[in-house]
RNA sequence: GCUUCCGUAAUGUAGUUCGGUCAAGCAUGCGAGGCUUUCACCCUCGUCACCCGGGUUCAAAUCCCGGCGGAAGCACCA
């Protein structure tokens, strides 16, 4: 089997499925997994340097692709690396014997007149009339750089009878005199994804062949030159298409832009979806592999939920993330009538592992006060997630809640930028609201990078400062969230979920 | 328009090849409860489905026909 990515970017959420399925089966039945870059020039240099969103190559890619399927854990044959543009002479040589054997054939028409005056109506164009020689003389001319981009291909005599529109003489080689990161100049003529695979899929071996449905025309080509050179056949298995919820822009392309003007910070940023994004978020590589395998062959179109990769992947970091506070859009809270000159909270690091010891929080009272931040949202009407359950009242006179492992308060007084509370008790009542909190004096500000490009600021209790980078963390009633760097205006974290 | 593929609960999937064991399994979601000084994790219980209409058959989610619905392809992209 073979792994076929095109070297344009990272490899996203959305080129996983084809990575973990092939990965998964060739596993399953003892086989070999080729990773081949399917790296041949598709636009014309024309059209890589005028449109911004032509697909093109980018040198950096083939280490991106690399670092994403190691990262999966994918297994395919490192000693055997294939690379399509070494072996664009091998296409050459079998498309020239093609049209030798009137096979296939030169056609100078115009693109679009070709699709609206023939494909359309299945007529076969004057080019197909010609004789082989005069199509192994443009042939040459195509080669030796006669003809200019787009001025004549090679097309393969499936027949403009064809019921399916699709399968009429297909495009097999065309011209571009774009400039390869890899093999520079060396070749002008190119082929087109069918034909190529035709090829290879043979000359390499491949028996088993997994791909998207949206391939599906390309297995049609495939079989037409197996059969056209009386190769055995290679198994297609096609599996379904999937649409992404939300504003997801699954495009390299438009990521590559991204980064390049600066918008994106890197091939990490969550908006790229890239498997180094998910990696720099804290998403485990066996949540992603179990959600997508979890969809299994089918063929039908999914809506991809990625909330079931979030559910997985909770289940798989929850017990290694320490527990820390965290307090988004701080606010300040004055306390009053503090018997104590010192208050010391020593929540656990992990509830369920209190063997791992606890944190320890400090609060110090001057005049019987004392202030900490909490956050605003804990300050307004506070939705459950269950909705039709508790609703937290917003904070008024009179209302109480407790100060997570501190002590409970009952609000005094309210002000546009702080709220003034009272001390009730250090006794807990199991049924009251509590809320996290950071002492005012001694805190470390904090910024958390969304899943959706946002950055959100907060402040956090001081022990995480000595929170590695790479860690991922809980912080409470807030979510996970993976440790990136110390900087000079804080911690930087990237949002799990 | 032409061609192909697909159609099981809110979402995804198992089962459809070789019709009965499927009054339909699983995961996520949702709901109830338990645990808990987190609306986390964990545990228990519950909830919702075979696109429609015919046909074949003792028996159909599974086979046949016809509808309807959805997706993909019809690029000198991959």
């Amino acid at each position: 089997m073979r792994l076929a990515p095109y070297p344009s970017g990272a490899l996203h959420i959305g080129n996983a499925r084809m990575l973990v399925l092939n990965d998964e089966y060739v596993k399953r039945y003892n086989g070999r997994l080729l990773l081949v870059y399917d790296d041949t020039i598709g636009a014309t240099k024309d059209a890589i340097e005028n449109d911004p969103n032509a697909k093109y190559i980018i040198p950096e890619a083939y280490d991106l692709i690399r670092e994403g399927l190691e990262w999966l854990g994918i297994d395919y044959d490192k000693n055997n690396v294939i690379y399509k543009s070494d072996r664009v002479k091998i296409y050459q040589n079998y498309a020239q014997d093609l049209i030798q054997k009137g096979e296939a054939y030169v056609c100078t028409c115009d693109a679009t007149v070709f699709r609206e005056k023939y494909k359309k109506v299945g007529k076969p164009c004057p080019c197909k009339e010609l004789s082989i020689d005069v199509h192994l003389d443009r042939w040459k001319n195509m080669l030796d750089g006669s003809y200019e981009e787009r001025e004549a291909v090679v097309r393969i005599n499936t027949g403009m009878d064809q019921k399916d529109p699709a399968l009429r003489d297909h495009v097999i080689m065309r011209i571009s005199d774009a400039e390869h990161p890899r093999i520079g100049t060396k070749y002008r003529v190119w082929p087109i994804l069918d034909f190529s695979w035709g090829i290879d899929d043979h000359e390499l071996g491949v028996t088993h062949i997994i791909r998207g449905a949206d391939l599906q025309k390309e297995g049609f080509m495939e079989h037409y030159i197996w059969d056209l050179m009386g190769w055995e056949p290679a198994a297609i298995l096609l599996y379904g298409r999937m649409r992404f919820s939300n504003e997801f822009i699954l495009s390299k392309t438009l990521a590559r832009q991204k980064i390049n003007t600066g918008e994106y910070e890197s091939w990490k940023d969550p908006r790229t979806w890239s498997l180094q994004s998910l990696e720099a978020r804290g998403i485990q590589p066996d949540a992603l592999r179990e959600s997508l395998l979890d969809l299994g062959m089918s063929q039908s179109g999914i809506s991809f939920s990625e909330k079931w990769i979030y559910a997985k992947n909770t289940k798989l970091i929850d017990s290694d993330a320490n527990r820390y506070w965290f307090v988004e859009d701080p606010v300040k809270l004055d306390i009053i009538n503090l018997p104590k000159e010192r208050y010391v909270s020593t929540p656990s690091l992990h509830p369920s592992y209190e063997e791992r010891g606890t944190r320890l929080i400090e609060l110090k009272t001057k005049d019987h006060k004392a202030s900490v931040y909490i956050s605003r949202l804990d300050t307004k009407i506070q939705m459950s997630r269950k909705e039709t359950k508790v609703r937290y009242p917003k904070f008024s006179e009179g209302t109480r809640f407790r100060l997570k492992d501190l002590f409970t308060v009952e609000i005094q007084s309210v002000h546009p930028k702080k709220f003034e509370a009272r001390f009730l008790t250090e006794k807990v009542e199991p049924s009251i609201r509590k809320i996290q909190w950071v002492p005012y004096e001694s805190n470390v500000k904090v910024h958390v990078l969304k899943p959706t490009g946002v950055i959100t600021h907060g402040k956090a209790e001081n022990t995480i400062k000595t929170v590695k980078p790479g860690t991922i963390m809980q912080f409470e009633r807030y979510g996970y969230v993976k440790m990136q760097k110390s900087q000079k205006n804080g911690l930087y974290c990237y949002f799990t979920h």
